[in-house]
DNA sequence: CCCCGGCCTCAAGAACGCGTAAAAGCCGGA
DNA sequence: TCCGGCTTTTACGCGTTCTTGAGGCCGGGG
């Protein structure tokens, strides 16, 4: 869940927002001043800060310096002043973004929308396929189970990547033979029996009894999720 | 230099821009609809692109999907509509910002220097690369060891620069090879382990069992910070 | 009932890939 | 020309991985 932190010194613009944040499904952290803000962003580290410039204690620019001194979490900025100086100074503070009051709370929410995921593209370029009992790190080629990092061969590792890039469906004997051991070998299907046993002695809780790796008889395996 | 991609159909707009752009050291490229903007983007690859909507040929929202269709470079909208319907189905449809017309110079620019910034900060992220026991500044081109600068030669600097620039993730020897001895060498497999054993020695703590510099045997090797 | 095809398991020899060392080749600078 | 650093090549021991064959299990069909 995505969690917000709305600093505001106006209790019914923070209730506003809490109301139509909540109902989208964010997490919502509230402060009232700069300085609790400060201190609620280290807490409870949000995803996505939206910041009121007019604080009683402390001037909003020095509140997103405060924040970008340790985080490059995105600031969107509210304030009544529409002057570009005061855009700006905020922008140029470190804020990304900035509207005015009054604020449509349907811009609001979609310039938040752009925030988030601009930051999420960045952190999770990472596929990961994962199973009740395994994890698979397609990315780095690396399978843990339990915290522990397992070893695979190269041929185990072909068969386990090719199904776990197609996640619940059946791949057909011919097709894994073919991509792991080429065109040469697709009647081989010993190799798979081998193979998959193999793996399910690494993989499986119970690897008499697999959950995951899955036989088709007859027509191939699949990997369940 | 920051590149930036001007497309409006309005000249005096596209006039204005580029020379605000330009003094201020950008490099810019402009076009007039939305056919071009497209094409324009794919062959010079700008690092951000201010977008005005309301293009001749093509809706904005579609240039927009256009775009993000292959490239998460950050998308600044310019349009004269000022209702959030416009704006939510803009920065929905994967814009960063949304201007509207007519715009102040300062405020676009700091917004620009907003989305240039965030984007930086993603890309060249600390081009150093930190182990327990040495530290490789892509910057550079250096290696230290426990303070200690260690010299590499072309060759072996080669190898580490791949693996510091994808850190954990495992590197198949022919890209290894490719990379570093080029398209011709991409079966000397050998020349792979006389290399690893040499950075082993200089790097590694132990060089028989190495922490950082991993064999994933027939497959390649991994950087392990 | 037995047979048969498909699957699982086990084990052993062959083949492969790795690490290491050392020699040979290459090239630019003194 | 010689020297020193860098790269390429060769050789060998060793552990791992792949392949292959044999045997057992199970369910469906004759």
């Amino acid at each position: 869940m995505t969690s917000v932190l709305v600093v505001d010194d106006e209790p019914q613009i923070v209730r506003a927002l809490r109301i139509n944040l909540s109902a989208r499904g964010y997490d919502v952290m509230t402060a009232y001043d700069g300085r609790s803000a400060l201190g609620v962003a280290v807490e409870g580290k949000p995803d996505v800060v939206v910041l009121d410039l007019g604080l009683p204690d402390i001037d909003g620019v020095d509140v997103i310096a405060g924040l970008r001194g340790w985080t490059t979490i995105p600031i969107i900025v509210l304030s009544a002043r529409t002057d570009s100086s005061a855009k700006v100074e905020a922008l140029d503070a470190g804020a990304d973004d900035y509207v005015t009051k009054p604020f449509g709370m349907d811009e609001l929410l979609a310039r938040l929308r752009a925030a988030v995921r601009r930051n999420a593209s960045r952190e999770d370029c990472d596929p990961v396929v994962e199973t009740a009992s395994f994890v698979v790190d397609l990315a780095v080629k690396k399978v843990r189970r339990n915290g522990r990092e397992v070893h695979l061969t190269p041929t185990e590792w072909g068969l386990v990547e090719i199904l776990a890039r197609n996640p619940g469906r059946l791949v057909s004997q011919k097709q894994l033979l073919q991509e792991v051991w080429g065109p040469m070998h697709v009647n081989e299907s010993q190799y798979l029996r081998v193979y998959f046993a193999q793996l399910r002695r690494k993989l499986e809780d119970d690897p008499a009894r697999p959950r995951h790796l899955i036989t088709e008889p007859g027509m191939g395996y699949r990997f369940e999720v």
